[in-house]
DNA sequence: TTTAAATTATGACAAAAATCATATTTAGGA
DNA sequence: TCCTAAATATGATTTTTGTCATAATTTAAA
């Protein structure tokens, strides 16, 4: 479904949305080894997000990532966008060039609907609503 | 969703859903071209489908690829198992060990149940229904 | 039994995704 | 102002995925 990037990613925000605030940066490789995921990599993937303002850094000494409030109000869809791009999510599950419900693959009507659900459910739910849900215990992100 | 082996593989196989009998094999050259997929690599993995008999071949004059009657009684997740393994699809979307309705991750309750009903969709209909679906123009399987 | 037409097996090659390494820039504190 | 700790930029390397080429094997028909 999604890239390693992607999933990567998510997990690395969402690690942030819990843990960081303006007032408490976090650096690189205190994010990269609890959700175990290869620091120089991540580092690349955070940069990325930072430079589409998904998520806010600062450089030198007191620095790191962390999530302003704006950037509290995006959702998970956000983030899979810039990493994976849109087509990714969008396409049609055998990428043919003008699938749709006028003209459907024989996989539309499998999928179609329930995958748009899922997207709107990526989008409904801000970073903040998902890390109260962590917070209370009702998700959890290990390994 | 899936990597382009297994659209190009599902492609192929409705292909011959539609296309192909025991009475008329097809030639790897005539299922390439119309679905449009590189013929050398289509080739390899339809000998994979045949080594796990999921679909049918026979070799030398008057040979080809085809699909028996037993063979259209598969399903659209039966290839993509072979192509692209199990694992794809059933895993968690941020492949977290385990992640389940007692241990969900921040994901879960966004995708999970709309995720088995595609699965359920998948495997509840057979290559002989789609290749009907198809014929009756009520789907398509263009480029 | 020979020949031609097909899959199958094998491996080389290319492109993309993931990983690792390092030099540069920036910001805070002494 | 200078030093140190951080992100950033860049690019090299490795692994995986996708692609191409070709020799070996098998089968049907002449």
């Amino acid at each position: 479904m999604f890239s390693n990037s992607t999933k990567y990613a998510i997990k690395a925000v969402l690690y942030l949305a819990v843990h960081s605030s303006e007032q408490h940066k976090i650096v690189i490789n205190d994010i990269a080894e609890p959700i175990n995921v290869p620091k120089a990599y991540l580092a690349k993937l955070l940069q990325e997000l930072s430079r589409q303002s998904i998520i806010s850094s600062t450089k030198g000494l007191k620095g790191g990532f962390y999530l302003s409030n704006k950037d509290r109000e995006r959702n998970i869809k956000d983030i899979i966008d810039v990493i994976d791009g849109e087509d990714r999510l969008n396409s049609c599950l055998l990428s043919l060039k003008d699938c749709d419900s006028k003209n459907p693959c024989s996989l539309h009507h499998l999928a179609y609907s329930q995958k748009q659900i899922i997207l709107d459910n990526f989008k409904s739910k801000s970073l903040n609503d998902l890390a109260m849900h962590l917070k209370s215990g009702k998700s959890v992100l290990p390994l």
